[in-house]
DNA sequence: CCAAAATGCGTAATATTTACGCTAACAGAT
DNA sequence: ATCTGTTAGCGTAAATATTACGCATTTTGG
């Protein structure tokens, strides 16, 4: 790095992207700003680095801040830093993306928000800065990493069954698969136990539970 | 983001891990500092953020400014930002990554650097600050990206012949490759369109000269 | 004109993915 | 107790993709 340049002050900011799956879509977490600029437009849970936090501290502090949510999977997406994206000043937002299960959320507005709620990502509504640009890149790197990864597994709690991770798969590639050969596949990766309990519900045969093997970890396959 | 915090003032720099491939292996292009603090060490090239300049425009200069090389490929890959991890202060750093072909350059030394120059990545001299972490992850970005993408392309010059190709793809993934299987995988991409020229040399058939059918774009495939 | 080296084509064996028939288990209605 | 609708779960065959590899072709150097 050229340490003749004077370094220029510029604001470090994170944003994340959160998802979930509610009422069988994938959601997105977003607040309302209650401060200008842009008040009163919706935007990405975020915060500004601070002093001595590292980046993926910032983000979980920016998720537990305005949304009381902690413990979720974390991943860094992109950082965007165009001159421009925020008329506050030059502030450099490291984006990150998060996937929670549906029921891990204790919704808690933060002081300088009016409002946070899911939103249906095909329904969004305007979004401030370039956060719309962020989020359709999260969007594209989910979908993209439910095929070589096991990230799905963390929009579901501790126990699942087969056909609700096959509905995680449905919901975000946007199209349905065939329940017999996403058993076998899902079953080859050996990153699934089966549990001795059942999940009844409905009218119709109770389907066995799994948990995953290695908790918490995300492994990469093929 | 949280606008009621005051931002903190970080320096943002840019750093950029080039490779190529040269005398059948895998380089990197590597600055010794010139400069305090880690003087003499060898660190990626790099610089800060100016003012009314984007990500990817700084990370491009740094590459001009450096090496003098202009017009190659560039990606975005991670940003680190561990409080410590320079000291001088508080540097966030956008990492990207380059693919060259090898006669692509004029080496000219970067005014506050003493030398540049090409490393095999097995071979490297200790790195200044954190890039040798930097360098691991633009390393496994790169073979992964080699399984679904035509970025290998990139390391090749305007016209290029299979064989050529196919010892791109055997010096980044370290294991030989079958050639007839290789040709016929690579012609079905649709990506490359045979010319009316022959590479000559050696004493043996000449190879069939073939271009990217869309120069300049990187295409993921299957 | 022969040997060496590398291109370039074709085909068989193997592995992976996809399609889909069928049985099992449960809740509730008759 | 039996029937019915619905979803879980198993197995098998067909289609597709990947891998292994034999062999002829085209060039250069001696």
């Amino acid at each position: 790095m050229s340490v003749q340049e004077t370094p220029q002050a510029v604001a470090v900011s994170v944003e994340v992207v959160v998802f979930s799956i509610r009422d069988r879509r994938l959601k997105l977490l977003l607040e309302r700003r209650g401060a200008e600029p842009q008040r009163g437009l919706w935007a990405l849970p975020g915060t500004f680095l601070r002093p001595d936090e590292d980046l993926d501290g910032a983000a979980h502090r920016a998720l537990a801040e305005g949304t009381g949510v902690t413990g979720v999977y974390l991943e860094q997406l992109y950082t965007f830093g165009r001159p421009d994206r925020d008329p506050r000043g030059r502030v450099v937002s490291v984006a990150y993306y998060a996937l929670m299960p549906s029921d891990r959320l204790r919704l808690c507005a933060a002081a300088d928000a009016e409002a946070v709620g899911w939103f249906a990502l095909d329904e969004l509504p305007p979004l401030a800065f370039d956060h719309g640009e962020i989020v359709a890149m999260a969007h594209g790197r989910l979908r993209a990493k439910l095929g070589y990864s096991t990230i799905a597994f963390q929009f579901l709690g501790e126990t699942f069954t087969i056909p609700e991770l096959q509905a995680v798969y449905e919901i975000v590639l946007g199209k349905p698969l065939d329940r017999r050969n996403f058993r076998k596949w899902v079953l080859s990766l050996g990153q699934i136990e089966e549990t001795r309990e059942l999940r009844r519900e409905g009218r119709h045969r109770p389907a066995r539970l799994y948990r995953l093997a290695d908790p918490g970890d995300i492994v990469f396959f093929k």
